[in-house]
DNA sequence: GTCTTTTTCTCTC
DNA sequence: ATCTGACCGATTCGG
DNA sequence: CCGAATCGGTCAGATGAGAGAAAAAGAC
């Protein structure tokens, strides 16, 4: 299939706000891709290189090279010409990248170009990514949509559930887990407090249970008899980086097995080291050995999705609590409690935050393990912080925000000379009227700009609402706000209101 | 030529 | 990660 | 009983923080 073909169907996409226009165009490229082409066709049309890293970024995009006059690029060789380009290593690596991506440019069109870059920066913008995509592999090929969903859920990935589902149903139907094979993980969507999330995740009242939400990294492991491997939420291979999560596997007395949980450093008085310990022990693959002694994980899971033969993804969340009790012992499992009351929610998640942990998720106990969406059957629930922020500056937004000011620097006072100290920035939270009123306002504050950022006079106070108070070398507190989100201006407060970095300070938990 | 610092990418949340 | 806006199917409302 | 308004579930897109690894660039 050619490039080209490929591109005007994500032209044709990108024309249509309608997601049912988008499913259908999508579709009908599907239909012509060739049997060996569908997942490369199913990836490029859903926003992403089929190669996990290719070592191109943005930095990148001085590579530039003379556009084609006609479209006689295949699909499957710029699929080649990536998975060459990813395999490259070592000294004058960059080069080679480099020059091999401009090799793929010159046969390329300028449309052709245009549509590549957007590929290798994960910024196609035709308004259809990987969900509207499994919609159209189920439409293409006459399959039910929860039947591709859930062999995506299985195979990891929806170009793979598209080469099974351009077999038809028998094929779909005949797809089940794989222990080694990684299966994308069940979301959680979020809720503001606990009584919304018991609606959220038991409208009818049904039975819930509460597990305490540990700051660590998602871990999925599989063991297939001797041979223990571990996941992350991303799919990525991490068992060689975890190997005490390894040995708590391979102890539990099951030959095959999947289960659902969590690593994270725990401080020797049991409570959780800062995510930004687990999250350098977890990342990184030198020196395990020493890093163990020093820093080691704690594995704890919290469900149970294939035990000896038996798949239990569609069982009930009742049932897999009670296979996980009988093959994981406590101290290997999230603590959880069911619960019939609000009170008794409430005091649970009193107590998980009186010891240090995130917060908690509600689960609904009638619920399947139903991966890739952030339904509603596990609802997440953690303390929200607010403070009142100066803004320093704003940034250019893009795409649907170009021509706005959009990213705000944020910063709390210094009582001792009345200063400002930068603690980050943030986008989220601003309706389209907030980002209209906001552009005004900081414009008429404006002091000196750069191509990106309009820096202004620190007045407007902003109320920020964040989850935590993290280390940071980048910012001249030493700290930084994590998750931090716009909840609305205070124009009753001048900078001199604002809160002082002693605040923020007080909330930094620092590592030890 | 070797050691240190900076940049870029990829990953977690 | 969090958040807003948009799309769409299902349910409720107005006449 | 039919079309319009509203609701709830999802999706896409905009862009945050830090850390490690690898390669490039700088210092001498």
């Amino acid at each position: 299939m050619l490039l080209s073909e490929v591109v005007e169907t994500s032209t044709a996409v990108a024309a249509t706000r309608s997601r049912l226009a988008k499913r259908a165009a999508l579709a009908r490229a599907l239909r012509s891709a060739p049997p060996d082409e569908v997942a490369t066709v199913v990836s490029y049309l859903s926003g992403s290189l089929r190669q996990r890293r290719t070592g191109i970024g943005w930095a990148a995009h001085e590579v530039t090279a003379p556009a084609a006059a006609t479209g006689t690029l295949e699909v499957a060789d710029v699929d080649a010409a990536f998975e060459r380009i990813s395999a490259l290593s070592g000294a004058g690596s960059r080069d080679a990248r480099r020059d091999a991506l401009a090799a793929l440019l010159r046969q390329a069109t300028a449309v052709e170009q245009d549509f590549l870059w957007r590929l290798v920066t994960e910024e196609l913008r035709q308004g259809a990514l990987d969900g509207v995509m499994l919609d159209a592999v189920a439409e293409a090929f006459d399959v039910p949509v929860p039947a591709v969903r859930r062999v995506a859920m299985l195979l990891g990935s929806t170009a793979a559930a598209a080469e099974v589902a351009r077999e038809g149903q028998p094929a779909v139907d005949a797809v089940g887990l794989v222990v080694g094979v990684p299966v994308r993980p069940m979301l959680a969507g979020t809720a503001p407090h606990l009584t919304a999330a018991l609606a959220k995740a038991a409208p009818g009242g049904d039975d819930v249970v509460v597990d305490r939400k540990l700051d660590g990294i998602r871990i999925q492991a599989h063991r297939d008899g001797d041979v223990v491997q571990l996941f992350t939420r991303s799919l990525d291979d991490i068992t060689d980086r975890l190997p005490e999560a390894v040995e708590v596997v391979a102890s539990l007395p099951a030959d095959r097995v999947v289960l659902d949980g969590e690593a994270i450093v725990l401080r020797p008085d049991g409570r959780p080291a800062p995510f930004q310990v687990t999250a350098a022990r977890t990342a990184s693959r030198v020196d395990v050995a020493e890093l163990r002694s020093r820093a080691p994980v704690a594995t704890v899971f919290f469900d149970v999705l294939h035990v000896d033969g038996r798949d239990l993804l569609e069982q009930p969340l009742r049932d897999r609590l009670h296979e996980l009790s009988a093959l994981v012992p406590e101290a290997h499992r999230v603590p959880a409690v069911r619960v019939s009351s609000t009170q008794d929610a409430q005091s649970f998640f009193d107590a998980t935050i009186a010891s240090g942990h995130e917060g908690v998720i509600v689960k609904a106990l009638s619920s399947p393990y139903d991966a890739g969406r952030r339904g509603s059957a596990w609802v997440k629930v953690k303390p929200r912080h607010t403070l009142d922020l100066v803004v320093l500056a704003a940034e250019w937004g893009h795409g649907r925000r170009s021509g706005r000011l959009s990213n705000l620097h944020l910063a709390a006072r210094d009582a001792a000379d009345g200063s400002c100290v930068m603690l980050g920035k943030t986008f989220k939270g601003l309706t389209d009227a907030l980002l209209t009123w906001q552009t005004e306002q900081l414009l008429a504050l404006e002091i000196r700009r750069t191509r990106s950022t309009v820096f202004v006079r620190p007045e407007l106070v902003v109320e920020i609402a964040f989850d935590g108070v993290q280390t940071s070398s980048r910012y001249p507190g030493g700290v930084a706000l994590r998750f931090a989100r716009v909840l609305r201006y205070r124009d009753d407060k001048t900078a001199d209101d604002a809160d002082n970095i002693e605040t923020v300070l007080a909330l930094h938990d620092a590592p030890s």
